[in-house]
Parts: structure tokens; C-alpha cells; sequence
DNA sequence: ATAAATTTTTAGGTAAGACTAAAAAAATAT
DNA sequence: ATATTTTTTTAGTCTTACCTAAAAATTTAT
């Protein structure tokens, strides 16, 4: 069956939000991620609903059904091929890419994926180390932990990000935390549970908390 | 101002059907490539006319203002980059690219359009020999002529063609009639105005007039 | 020049996807 | 356990882009 845009974003934006939970997809949830009104999130689940895509009961939230997760990862997988193209082959930073590919995973071609994804070398990783579902819908689970799980004197490597907000990647970027830098925890604070670092063996640097949990590394 | 997808598509054939004529448009003939219905087109007209996209006047037709012209040229822009980069470096054929392209033609990113140009080695034609509008909305004139225009006995070389349906490229790409591909014309029967061709040194063959009319060669 | 045919426009409707305001249900606090 | 707050749903509109049917204008044929 036919999807339109609206329906695509839709199943994107609850599996995203269904990825840390088993429970149902609030409404409102839904309705921040879509930058929409509550009342119009409403009307689009009892349509997705219509159309077998997701579960949902007034009330009790919202879950995909196994059609809906498949169309969900398509688009995923369009999204994260397309960011690896733009970096890749059109020289784009990490922080700039995600909007461009927004509008790219709607265009609707079996067969151009499936050459983006030769041409590409059928990279299995975006430039945010997030991993690309196959054409089957699988996709390989974060294996990579957050930097503030880490123990104090480890070395690891930076191998992708838990957020990928234009100003989170920048400042990353600045901060020369690129993906595969090497970091060694020098110190972790008690106090506020910021990090010393050090990256690539230069000078130490302070990353507060925060920051730290959304960095993802391979000990 | 913002441009609909759909605002976007009218304008290209508004342009289109006006490349061979300076008279107005018909509502007819936008309806038929818009394939919808006249009332929608009559609608539309007027929602353009007052953007200041386009000059209509009831019963008249409609032509296009320096800023339609100027989107319009845009998308085409996109569309033929787009089509340089599928053929080029993802392998399609040149019979496979249009409808893709018709999708890519509408993302909306001014760097995008760059870094693909620049990517793809600033092509001036796509692959249909047809010539890419600049940046700053310059297209070039179609330099060549048909080949139903070239006298007997003659030599010249397929460089595009005048009409890119799907049908009309593959009856080409079987007749080994590629671009590049070099035509002597043995004969033109004046019956049916028919031609009796040689290409690439090979075996004669015969071609239609109203295929030579959508070849277009350099002599 | 008038009649017939064609093209174009107007009028009134529909579906998708958003909105606001108000009602209903659920969750939280007293 | 009841009252308050928050969340969610319903009801009623709006805009975009399309539709059909009928009216009006234009073009073509006699």
C-alpha cells in the first residue's frame, strides 16, 4: 500500500520513540517529535491505524505492528544511506547532513537504493555510527556504550553519537571528537560526573556529563 | 517565496510548452502533461498568477514571468544534474532515469545542487544530450539539429534526443543508436521519408521519420 | 453570420493533514 | 476518596489540490 510523506514520518518518528521502551507511544510524545498539535497526532494514528500499520487504542498509546516497523526501517535505511552518500562522496560535515536526508528517504525507488548502496560500498554504519538496516529490515543493534559508562585511566575509541543535533555534532567537531578519535579518561569528577579527557593523545579537555552520554565508543 | 511540489510541476510545463512557441499557453495542454483535469489547471493558474509566477489572463493562456522562469529553470536544473548522476555513477541506463529524477528534481538544498554539480565534474549535458540551465538560470540553446534534417550521404554523430520516453530510448539503445554513436545516411527514401542509415560502420538499417526527427546529431 | 463544437472557467464538493476550543479520560495530589 | 492537573480525544474549521457538472467564451464549420 501506498504511504504518503505525513505516514512516513509518522512511523518514523514512533519508532524511534519505541526503540527504549516496550510500553506504547504517547500521543504527546509523538506530537513533539512531529512538531504538530497533539489533536492532529490523534487523527493520523487512527488512519495508520486503518491501514494496519500500528496498534492503537484511545487512551493507551500506540505500538507498530510488524508492516509498520517494515516501513519504518526503509526509511531509516534510506535516511542513513543518503547521509553516507552526502558525506562520503559530496564532502558534507557530519552536522550538516541530517536535514538534506529527511527529504531524500521519501524518494521512493527500489532499485536506487539498492545501487546507492553498491556504490557505497554497502557501508553497514552512517556517519553517526548508527547502524543501517538491511534491505530485509534487520538492523544490527547499537553494540558501541556511551562515553559516561566508561571507567576512569580506559582507552577507547569514538565510534558514534546517541544524538545528532547540529550543535551537539559541532561542538564535538570542535572539541576534535570526531568519529574514531582516540580518548583516554584521565578523570571523572564526582561533583557534576564531567570527564577530563584526552583525545588523540593531545592536550586534556573538560566534557560535562551530558556530553559524555551521548558519545558513543568501543573500549 | 516557498514553492509547492506541486506549484513546482506546473511551472516546469509551463516552461516546457513554451520553449516552441511565444504565444500563451493553453489550460488544454498544461492539463494533459499535468494529467489532471482543465478546472484544476484554471484553478492553479490563478493561484500562480497572483505569486507572480506567471501572467494569466482568462481565455488567453498563460506564459511565464522572469521569476516562474527563473524556478522553473531551477528544477530542470535539478532534474538533469540528477539524471547525469544516476547514469553516471550509480549505471542506469538513459531509458530508466526520468522518473527518479522527477522525485530528486524536487529536493529543496542550494548547497546539495552545488556539491552534486561539482561531484559530477559540472556537466553541461544530462544524459539525453539535453543542456543544463547554470546556477544563475542560463540555458543553453539546443545545438543540434534532428537527423530527418541532415541530407544523404552524409556523416554526424548522435548526440540526443528531442522526446526521452522510455519506449522511444530503448528502441534507440536496441538499434545501437547510443550517444556518441556515429551515422553515416545512406539514403533517404522519399516515400515515406524513411532513412536507410549506417551506424558505427555496422550493418545498414532503416529508421522511421519520426524516429530521425527525435535523433539529434551533429553533422 | 449563425450554428455547432470545442475550450475554458465557475461553482460546488472531496480528501489529506493540519489547526483551535471544548469535552472526556487518566494521572497526580491532597 | 475526591479534587486538581495533565493528557488525550472529539468536534468543527481551514488550506491545498484535486474532482464533476454546468455555464460562458472562443473557435470552427456551414
Amino acid at each position: 500500500m501506498a504511504t504518503s510523506l505525513a505516514e512516513e514520518n509518522y512511523l518514523k518518528i514512533i519508532y524511534r520513540l519505541s526503540e527504549n521502551t516496550d510500553q506504547g507511544v504517547s500521543t504527546n510524545a509523538v506530537a513533539e517529535l512531529a512538531q504538530t498539535k497533539a489533536a492532529s497526532v490523534t487523527d493520523m494514528l487512527q488512519k495508520l491505524a486503518e491501514k494496519g500499520w500500528v496498534i492503537y487504542q484511545k487512551y493507551q498509546g500506540v505500538r507498530l505492528t510488524p508492516s509498520g516497523q517494515k516501513i519504518a526501517l526503509s526509511i531509516i535505511r534510506k535516511h542513513r544511506l543518503w547521509e553516507v552518500f552526502l558525506v562520503e562522496k559530496l564532502g558534507y560535515n557530519w552536522d550538516e547532513v541530517h536535514e538534506i536526508a529527511e527529504q531524500l528517504e521519501h524518494i521512493e525507488s527500489e532499485s536506487l537504493i539498492q545501487k546507492l548502496d553498491e556504490f557505497l560500498g554497502f557501508p553497514d554504519r552512517d556517519p553517526h555510527g548508527d547502524p543501517i538496516p538491511t534491505r530485509d529490515g534487520k538492523m544490527a543493534d547499537q553494540i558501541y556504550q556511551p562515553l559516561s559508562e566508561i571507567k576512569e585511566k580506559m582507552d577507547c575509541v569514538l565510534m558514534g553519537v546517541a544524538k545528532d543535533a547540529a550543535v551537539f555534532l559541532q561542538l564535538l567537531t570542535k572539541l576534535d571528537l570526531n568519529l574514531g578519535a582516540k580518548i583516554t579518561i584521565l578523570e571523572i569528577n564526582s561533583f557534576d560526573r564531567s570527564l577530563q579527557i584526552q583525545v588523540n593523545s593531545a592536550a586534556p579537555i573538560f566534557v560535562s556529563h551530558e556530553v559524555a552520554k551521548n558519545i558513543l565508543v568501543k573500549a
